[in-house]
RNA sequence: GGUUCCGUAGCUCAGUUGGAUAGAGCAACAGCCUUCUAAGCUGUGGGUCGAGCGUUCGAAUCGCUCCGGAAUCACCA
């Protein structure tokens, strides 16, 4: 039992002895103590009014007095304006550094053989352009919100969808064909991605100019676009690839794989992986099959152009299409016929999908849909939605050239970290390697804990020039931190001094140590509940106000120097256990720390 | 127009199941390095929590109505 479920059977015990009424566990409210009372727990008494008919003080004294005779946790109390603060014994603290000091895995569940089984899909590129600052909020979600449901003891399998056929890869592959000159990754020394990217951008322009043109002569704009000759190109090559022929598919598997060779650059750095990735040139297919069964059963309905649709306005939604006039798939389908291959391979028990909020109306589709078609483990999907990311000036959009490309930003994040640890002087005395390996973990550390420290489900504005502050808020600062305790703990070692010895309960304590501890006794919840609400920003908000406390102790008080043995053996327990906690919180950000910097 | 989400300091963001005088960082200003890393610490100023009404001992938090912004309702993905 935590603190909180003990002080909670402790107050119903108290009640029930001082009032003669066991109350219901709801209205034993309790929550942090402010940092302007005494106390490190506190408890509402209003509540509790009802059953002690006595005025708010006199059932806070008379419920402290209780616990603090009782209980053994408490050990001193005081109640101003109703609300009764409780001071938690420097003992029970000491306690639980004295247990869990020396666990490297301390704030994680073990793995657990009966734990829920739960499939993570995130990145979900299309293979037409390089990932940019969209993506990278995604897959830094979605690996952190991986490995925070690992830490709570569920077995995780992530995935990718690879978005790998479609119109958009064969705008591509069109404008490669026209203009391309036989280009490759290898004689244009360009990564892959960015190749098929630049000829993605080479399409779009030509169709916008092929639609003014239209346009000058007269035609609607709307008609224009779907009479470009080049759009009507692309289209055919669709079908072509549709129906596997054999040059287009080709040039499709050729270009894919640039863009993949691509991608595992990116994804390399940005430190997400997958355990299975599938192509949704694998899937469409089933989902076609699965379409066509359910119109067979009457799930779904044809219309006389032979397109197929379903009706949900019975559901309060519209209806949706999912199979063309021409018979070709759309997103839905493919959609559903991932699902099944995912539970046909692994029968999770939940799917989420890591996926922006702009598609919640077509996840709400997906989950109805596959109901209908009478699939049980429907209930089990779940979208993790969440906002977009914009720039100060607005949107970002690819036509104006405004989009940020990852490959980019992470170079811009990591060349800022050089140039302010040199500035600084910060590094010197390490080697080449070491230094560019910082660097890297200092860069991305900034990047990355901007984006995730963000409640998911808002938009959110990236400004390049903030994001690359490293003060205050940042990775860095936590980075920072983490550092100068391993500097402490290195500088302790070398003076032969031992720590680690159990700490004795009588020992002086002080306000800022006991607060550091009472944080980091709240680790392990706080992981459960970043689990639960599928937040990677609740960790790293937590992981904040532990270090900021953590730097005003260091600024206040000495470690190594303290001469007070026991004193000293504590402050250094303290600051391991910090660097622990540091170490672990960032892993589950997916972000590293540095030994020095 | 329908549906969903968001609105907290000049800017970027915290604020678990309703609780005390709403918090950080950035930016501005003023201090602190002969002492374990100053990428740090301390202080000052800065708010009608979009607006109103309601629910109650108590509302940034819950409900309703507005206002503002975003997304979506495609034979795009």
């Amino acid at each position: 039992m935590n603190l909180n479920e003990l002080l909670t059977d402790a107050v119903a015990g108290a009640i029930n002895t001082l009032y003669g009424m066991r109350p219901s566990l709801d209205i034993i409210q309790l929550q942090k103590t402010r940092k302007d009372f005494e106390g490190n727990i506190t408890l509402v008494t209003f509540p509790l009014l009802r059953i002690s008919k006595k005025s708010p003080e006199e059932t806070g004294a008379n419920i402290g007095g209780y616990l603090k005779e009782n209980t053994g946790i408490v050990s001193g109390f005081n109640c101003v304006k109703g609300f009764l603060n409780l001071i938690v014994s420097d003992a029970y603290y000491i306690n639980f550094i004295n247990n869990s000091f020396g666990n490297n895995f301390y704030g994680f569940k073990p793995p657990d053989t009966g734990a829920e089984k739960i499939m993570v899909e995130y990145s979900s590129p299309n293979t037409n352009k390089p990932l940019h600052l969209g993506h990278i909020r995604n897959n830094l979600l979605g690996n952190s919100l991986c490995r925070i449901l690992e830490a709570n003891g569920k077995h995780v399998i992530k995935t990718n969808i690879v978005n790998d056929r479609g119109i958009h890869i064969c705008k591509s592959m069109l404008a490669w064909q026209k203009w391309g000159n036989g280009q490759t990754p290898e004689s244009s020394g360009k990564k892959g991605d960015h190749l098929v990217g630049d000829f993605y951008v080479k399409f779009d322009l030509e169709y916008k100019k092929q639609i003014s043109e239209l346009v000058a002569g007269g035609m609607q704009e709307e008609a224009a676009g779907r009479e470009a000759p080049i759009m009507k190109e692309a289209q055919e090559m669709l079908r072509k690839w549709e129906s596997r022929d054999s040059q287009v598919l080709e040039l499709w598997e050729m270009m894919n794989q640039w863009v993949y060779s691509g991608f595992d650059v990116t994804y390399k750095r940005l430190g997400v992986g997958f355990d299975k990735i599938y192509y949704e040139s694998d899937t469409y297919i089933i989902g076609r099959d699965t379409v066509l069964e359910g119109l067979k059963k009457g799930v779904f309905y044809q219309r006389p152009d032979s397109s197929v649709w379903v009706d949900l306005t019975k559901d309060g939604l519209d209806e949706k299409i999912l199979l063309r006039s021409d018979g070709t798939s759309v997103y839905m389908t493919q959609d559903i016929g991932t699902a099944q291959i995912r539970q046909t391979d692994f029968s999770p028990d939940k799917m989420v999908y890591v996926v922006g909020n702009e598609q919640n109306y077509h996840f709400k589709v997906l989950a109805l849909i596959l109901d209908k078609l009478g699939y049980s483990w429907a209930k089990g999907l779940y979208h993790m939605s969440y906002g977009m990311v914009e720039l100060p000036e607005g949107k970002m959009k690819s036509r104006e050239g405004t989009v940020v490309d990852a490959d980019d930003l992470m170079d811009d994040m990591i060349d800022t970290a050089k140039a302010m640890a040199d500035e600084l002087g910060k590094l010197e005395g390490l080697t080449g390697l070491e230094k560019e390996d910082t660097y890297r973990i200092i860069g991305l550390g900034a990047l990355k804990y901007f984006i995730l420290k963000v409640d998911p489900v808002k938009n959110m504005v990236f400004d390049p020039r903030e994001s690359i502050d490293f003060n205050g808020n940042t990775g860095p600062f936590i980075q920072y931190t983490y550092a100068r305790i391993r500097s402490v703990l290195r500088k302790a070692s070398d003076a032969g001094i031992m720590f680690g010895e159990k700490i004795p309960e009588r020992i002086n304590i002080g306000n800022k140590e006991k607060s550091i501890l009472a944080i980091l006794y709240d680790f392990p919840s706080v992981v459960a509940e970043a689990g639960n609400n599928f937040s990677p920003a609740l960790i790293a908000n937590y992981i904040y106000d532990l270090v900021k406390e953590y730097n005003q102790f260091y600024h206040d008080f000495s470690i190594i120097k303290e001469s007070d043995g026991n004193l000293r053996n504590f402050r250094l327990m303290l600051s391991d256990m910090v660097g622990t906690v540091i170490k672990n919180g960032m892993g589950l950000l997916g972000i590293e720390v540095p030994e020095r910097m």
